[in-house]
DNA sequence: ACACGAGTAGACCGATTTGTCTACCATGAC
DNA sequence: GTCATGGTAGACAAATCGGTCTACTCGTGT
């Protein structure tokens, strides 16, 4: 990949991810990062393409450093509790790679684009299943019997997007510690 | 209120919870309302005045059903079935006074107006407050051991809002249903 | 030697943005 | 009768939007 069209992915991000896709124009991005705009008209089709580009980058981003964190811990109650301690880091802005907390990137922009069959809200949808099958498989190394698999991935599921709407909204910094209380309460209660 | 007043808010809260409230321009919402310019610029300083109505007029409709809703349970674990049961209606758009399912007006334009100290974003943190507030009374309808109401709030907080997160991003439309079964688990539990 | 792809700088386009302004009308209070 | 209030219709302004385009530079592969 060019290193123009990284740059232009990277600065995009940060500006969409602090300020939101719509306020963010083209020419922003363009003197924040430096490039011409004929550049940014070479790798993309428009600005949507970019958003896009966008959104895939900060899913490979964002799942590998989930899944490092959750491979990191032991099997069972300590994935689920490195889970939630991993957002307690990302919300308090203790992972560099992940830059500062604006909430998360694919429901701030599910936000924008309303609409389930738009590309750019169901590249959110995609990104989010991504991360239920990350935790889906965290839960399958707990003792939780196998016909509660679905239902406890469900509720980590919940508690773990309630706990991200809480953080940005509310600004609740200790919002992923509640919900790793809530969960091990749950989870030993299966 | 003066009716012109009223009518610009509805009209605007129908465009901004379908699109998003960069996406709408002011324009816009004067054709669909029929209302002239300087009759909006008469009844609030800018754009950002009307969304602020907008945000009011909302949490009141939604508060009041929600109350209502909760009101009319029995106390303890029936009132915890009605909140997600209010949802599911919600979500699956059985209720004509909240309007066409799409996302919390609320986190929606927190994630366009990501800066916590913005006056809009400000106005979300306070319904999302308010809405708490309900669930809290709710809780202490329960059996609920009264050193952890706090903690029994803050889990049903977590997930009623990863519920509306899954079904607008995800399109989940079982996803207060699910919270609803998490949610019973987790109480008897405690 | 030369062609070509990637890049820069920036003028330019039409559309759209928020917001202001003039001119006029209807109604009710005093 | 008169005057303030709330309203309509719409022209207008200044800025910004996404996107196209020309003219030019630089480095690499053949």
């Amino acid at each position: 990949m060019s290193s123009k069209r990284l740059h232009l992915i990277s600065t995009a991000f940060n500006l969409f991810y602090q300020k939101g896709v719509h306020a963010v124009g083209i020419n922003e991005i363009l003197v924040e990062s430096g490039v011409a705009k004929k550049t940014l008209y070479h790798h993309f089709s428009g600005k949507e393409a970019l958003v896009l580009a966008v959104l895939v980058y900060r899913d490979e981003c964002f799942c590998a450093w989930l899944k490092e964190r959750l491979e990191a811990a032991n099997p069972g109650m300590a994935k689920v509790e490195a889970l939630f301690d991993a957002l307690d880091d990302w919300f308090n802005n203790r992972v560099d790679t992940l830059f500062a907390f604006h909430g998360c990137l694919f429901i701030n922009v599910s936000a924008e684009f309303g609409d389930l069959t738009h590309p750019l809200h169901q590249q959110c949808a995609m990104h989010k299943q991504s991360v239920a099958a990350l935790i889906e498989s965290l839960v399958k190394t707990t003792s939780i019997d196998a016909a509660c698999i679905n239902m406890a991935t469900d509720a980590l599921c919940l508690l773990k997007e309630g706990a991200i709407t809480l953080a940005h909204v509310q600004g609740d910094r200790k919002a992923a510690l509640k919900a790793k209380e809530t969960a091990k309460l749950l989870i030993r209660s299966m």
